[in-house]
RNA sequence: GCGCCCGUAGCUCAACAGGAUAGAGCGACGGCCUCCGGAGCCGUAGGUUGUGGGUUCGAUUCCCGCCGGGCGUACCA
């Protein structure tokens, strides 16, 4: 049992015992108070229960602690303060025991039950399958990923999902636009289509199609042709988006296609139920959904006048399918440019008679590619854009995953390409890596000096301001976790690891681990190991590396001898 | 015009479902290397949380107005 549940639990009994509402989970935060001479841990519910009981908060705080049942082993002292604030001061031994328990769950640590199994289904990236992926992308990657380790880490069931718009105008003009590239390199100059796709991987492709085709397309009737190669096309950026994803370390468990809608004729389902329900109506030849009835600023077009589907209307199909197959809960991740696009698919779907929690939308804000603190122009209609795969080879994946994950994502992104190259203290993922490195030093250099490191069980030496600092920050692991995961706020774990990292640090550089007697050696070395699990099992979270060392910079000295 | 997001130290960001004296990193300034990796650590300075109201025991957090920035506002996707 966590300190954090001991404290719970007894908060219930005595709650209990003064008829307090113990339903109301909000009485059960405990914070941690912001200055180090109030405690460990804070209980808030005297000053939430006070407008209820209309008594005043600290006369409230005086019964919870009157009948709170203290058990020494968790807690030193309670005390009151301020306004009617309850503060634990949480006993050495059970922080001692605490890194025992850690080391028991080992990668299991931060995991919790708090999702009950509910069924998740998180999409993100789902770029059009019409140019290489942009940095926007990239960061989508990393958010939707991480959200969907937190989430299954918290107790969710939650998948991830690529939806490929494979069908409609867009690819029909992918299809026109290489087919202009394909006849320009047999040397018919042909121009591509004014809004078609005018980037030099359409040039490359075609190249590619004339080395292993020839001219066989040439002679075909120009609607094959097109056909062809839109799908030539498709099938070409869609490997390369796949390949992407993978590189980064993002794996889908479902790529859903479009046409795959198309074919079944699901939106038809849909408009029949939206018709029989009364959300439909005729106008200038076109098909109207009433998504003002929901919220939206005006009611949308499902099907245009000269009778194509519009993309929101197989998008409603598309996320009605999402619900068919048994999801709880539907989570969106759109670039910011689709934020206006939200009130009509949470109209429609309401319309179809999802209860508007069930589907929820994240807005990922766009990304400044920074170079030595200066924006680095890109300008898309001259092409010179930075693509995924470019930022990667230059950074990194490690370091791109947690640059991106580092902000809250409802805040644009400076992204400084200099700052993620950097080996040293001033780049937060080094830093963060290193402390895992070190600890694991501290064990290597443990071997080497013939320490033992097996069957070590005793942490009752673990007593200075430095250990017990760490300790506190690692019992808030499993909190951070499901907090990043509850809020949707991912940024929560790098900013917990780099405290981590610090207090780490800290303590490395005050203690000495391994030339200490042997009974505070054992206690530091479990201690080290307990850090090193946490920091390895975040950085698994963030899909980032967790090195055992890292390659050494060349130092000045050395560079004077080459 | 309307809608959404954002405005916190010089810079980049935190502040955990409204909590106590708003915190880190970088940068600046000043310290610490016979010691497990100095790739680190310690300290100092730096704020009317854009602004004006409101809600309450309490507001960076919630509500309204204004200012500033970003994005959107298609029978496109």
């Amino acid at each position: 049992m966590t300190p954090r549940e001991h404290i719970q639990a007894h908060l219930k009994k005595a709650f209990d015992k003064l008829g307090f509402n113990i339903d109301d989970a909000s009485l059960f935060t405990l914070e941690q108070p912001k200055v180090e001479n109030f405690g460990d841990l804070a209980c808030t519910a005297a000053m939430t229960l006070a407008r209820v009981e209309k008594k005043a908060p600290r006369r409230i705080a005086q019964e919870i602690i009157a009948n709170y049942e203290l058990d020494p082993f968790y807690i030193d002292r309670v005390d009151l303060a301020g306004p009617g604030f309850i503060n634990f001061y949480l006993a050495p031994a059970c922080l001692q025991r605490s890194v025992i328990e850690i080391l028991a769950a080992g990668e299991d640590y931060g995991r919790s039950a708090i999702g009950a199994g509910e069924r998740v289904q998180l999409e993100f990236v789902s770029a059009n399958p019409t140019g290489p992926l942009n940095v926007v992308s990239a960061r989508a990657a990393s958010v939707g990923d991480v959200m969907t380790n937190l989430l299954n880490a918290a107790g969710y069931r939650a998948v991830r999902e690529y939806y490929v718009n494979d069908a409609g105008r867009q690819v029909r003009l992918l299809g026109a636009s290489l087919d202009a590239r394909y006849l320009t390199a047999l040397g018919d100059e042909t121009p591509v289509p004014e809004d078609g796709y005018h980037g030099d991987y359409l040039r490359e492709l075609a190249n590619e199609i004339l080395e292993s085709y020839g001219e066989s397309f040439k002679n075909f009737p120009e609607a094959d042709r097109q056909q062809t190669f839109s799908q030539k096309a498709l099938e070409y950026m869609l490997a390369r988006h796949k390949k992407s994803m993978e590189r980064f370390g993002v794996y889908f468990d479902v790529w859903f296609r479009e046409s795959q809608l198309r074919k079944t004729k699901e939106h038809l389902e849909i408009l029949k139920k939206l018709k029989a329900a009364g959300f439909i109506y005729e106008k200038d030849d076109a098909v109207w959904f009433k998504s003002s009835e929901f919220g939206d600023e005006k009611d949308r077009v499902l099907v245009t006048g000269d009778k194509r589907p519009t993309y929101f209307f197989v998008d409603v199909a598309y996320h009605e399918n999402k619900f068919k197959r048994g999801f709880d809960r539907l989570i969106d991740f759109w670039g910011p440019d689709h934020h206006g696009y939200i009130p009509r698919m949470s109209a429609a779907l309401q319309a179809l008679g999802h209860p508007k929690h069930k589907f929820q939308v994240e807005i990922i804000q766009q990304v400044n590619l920074l170079r030595d603190s200066q924006p680095v122009k890109m300008s898309k209609r001259a092409g010179e854009i930075i693509e995924m795969d470019e930022l990667i080879d230059e950074v990194g994946v490690d370091a791109s995953r947690f640059f991106f994950v580092d902000r809250r994502t409802s805040q644009q992104l400076d992204f400084d390409i200099e700052l993620a190259k950097r080996e040293d203290r001033n780049n937060p993922v080094w830093y963060v890596q290193y402390a895992h490195a070190r600890t694991c030093n501290i064990f290597k250099k443990a071997h080497e000096k013939g320490y033992s490191t097996t069957n070590l069980r005793d942490t009752s030496a673990l007593t200075d301001d430095f250990a017990m600092a760490i300790i506190k920050k690692l019992i808030d692991f499993p909190d951070i976790v499901a907090q990043a995961a509850q809020t949707m706020e991912p940024h929560r774990l790098p900013n917990y690891l780099k405290e981590v990292a610090a207090a780490l640090h800290r303590f490395y550089h005050h203690q000495i681990v391994l030339d200490a007697d042997d009974k505070i050696r054992e206690s530091r070395l479990l201690l080290t190991d307990a850090t090193r699990q946490v920091l390895a099992n975040g950085l698994k979270l963030m899909g980032i590396s967790a090195p055992t060392y890292m390659a050494k910079l060349d130092t000045a000295e050395d560079a004077e001898i080459v």
